[in-house]
DNA sequence: CTGCCTCGTTGCATTCTGCGCAACCACCAT
DNA sequence: ATGGTGGTTGCGCAGAATGCAACGAGGCAG
């Protein structure tokens, strides 16, 4: 829609996958150096890439500033924050808290198993829906005829032996992931894992977030994980609760 | 440089303020809504933005990805973490680690006092430089040159009544931080905060980041934050030699 | 020390892109 | 119905962004 604009995306973007060269970046866009240095002009002014002494172009603060305010406007992580490090507590599994925005499922907030402190690797990064129980838990609540369009749009990729593919049986898993009130993913993404999700509901009474647990089979067996089952169900409704669902 | 380019970047600083609408933001820029539609659109392409049901502009997902992306490209910054997380347990004290770029200090993570939990309050937005303890001692290091002129460009602003105003005040208090080997803050941006930070070295030897201690002076009073000098100055060294400084 | 090579930078002419306008739609409240 | 608000589209024009080519700086090897 915006050539330069556009191009000026893709140049964060692939800095985003490590710092670049003038000519480097020049080459991957495949237009002149001269624009791509006019548009990390910009981006640098701006704070958005910054450049070492070697000339050569890195993400720049901009970036983080932006993530941790756009983090801070999601209020329901704000909400959500204490009862996720309590059940990582609890538990001592992996917490992930996912939304869906724009047609995509992300990852808003992660707690490690190990330690207390949350890592940002997946945050912010568009997941599968069809093979991750978040993805299904806020898949399953949607009306009728936007779940079946986002069913339709999806890409079935198989990651596993045990991957849904295909619209007609994933919609049947959304049933019954509406149906019991939680969802799961048996090793359909990452053969050695278990997750385990459910819904966050806000005070419009629709499914705002879900809230997951990941435990690898080497750490617990599938009986082992639906045991937590009452432990995320209850967190997941103390933070409905506190988001103002009734 | 790039106008358009510009014009989205501005956009999205906007939106980091708070979410928008098509109107309130062209109204913002001052530019024609269809214009802002455009920008916001191929912005929306690539998740730097995303429009809830009600057409309300929020940060897209792809901002959160790219910071988690840039700071993990900060080495430094994992490779203080746990030091960090040590001496803010240590101490009890909120922790700051900070680096120069492009002109500027900005926090690349910071451990709160209370929890172990970072807060991204601050990480990533400039810093002043003469009323900061970090910053300080980035620039005390700077080969004479350089820190001359950054010194001459810096904006003196007068926080308090204890700030450093004017070039020639600065540098003295550049060349006793240099000398000394950590930097002082006492009260110069916030009246009630005294802050301590020293110097982590890398494999250079030139002054790659830097650790600060900052205090409310109703939990320590000056002479008990200098106390804490030397475990910040045994951190910022074992740091240093994470670092691969000898 | 010198000359070559790489990589960043600048001035300029061309043209295509991004702009604003105005009209159109859809939705809501009155 | 009706006016109002807020989003969207088609179009023609102007200026912004682009690519070229020449320049310059820094590093490395001979």
């Amino acid at each position: 829609m915006s050539q330069s604009v556009g191009r000026a995306l893709e140049l964060l973007i692939r800095l985003g996958e490590g710092p670049g060269t003038l000519d480097g970046l020049a080459a991957g866009l495949d237009v002149h150096k001269t624009t791509v240095l006019r548009l990390l002009r910009t981006l640098e002014e701006q704070r958005f890439v910054y450049r070492d002494q070697q000339h050569r172009y890195h993400l720049g603060s901009r970036s983080f500033e932006l993530a941790g305010a756009a983090l801070e406007q999601r209020e329901i992580r704000a909400t959500a924050a204490p009862f996720l490090a309590r059940l990582g507590e609890a538990t001592g599994q992996t917490v992930h808290l996912g939304v869906r925005e724009g047609g995509e499922v992300v990852y808003l907030d992660k707690y490690d198993a190990r330690t207390p402190i949350r890592m940002y690797s997946r945050i912010g990064r568009p997941m599968p829906q069809h093979c991750t129980a978040i993805g299904k838990v806020l898949l399953a609540d949607l009306p009728e005829k936007e779940r079946r369009a986002a069913a339709e749009a999806l890409d079935y990729r198989r990651f596993t032996e045990h991957t849904v593919t295909g619209p007609a049986a994933f919609l049947a898993e959304l049933e019954r992931t509406a149906r019991r009130g939680w969802g799961l993913d048996d090793g359909e993404h990452e053969t050695f894992m278990t997750c385990i999700g459910a819904p966050v509901r806000d005070a419009t009474g629709a499914v705002a977030a879900a809230v997951s647990l990941s435990v690898p089979d080497v750490v617990l067996g599938r009986e082992d994980v639906l045991a937590l089952l009452p432990q995320l169900l209850e967190t997941a409704g103390e933070i409905s609760r506190a988001a103002g669902y009734r």
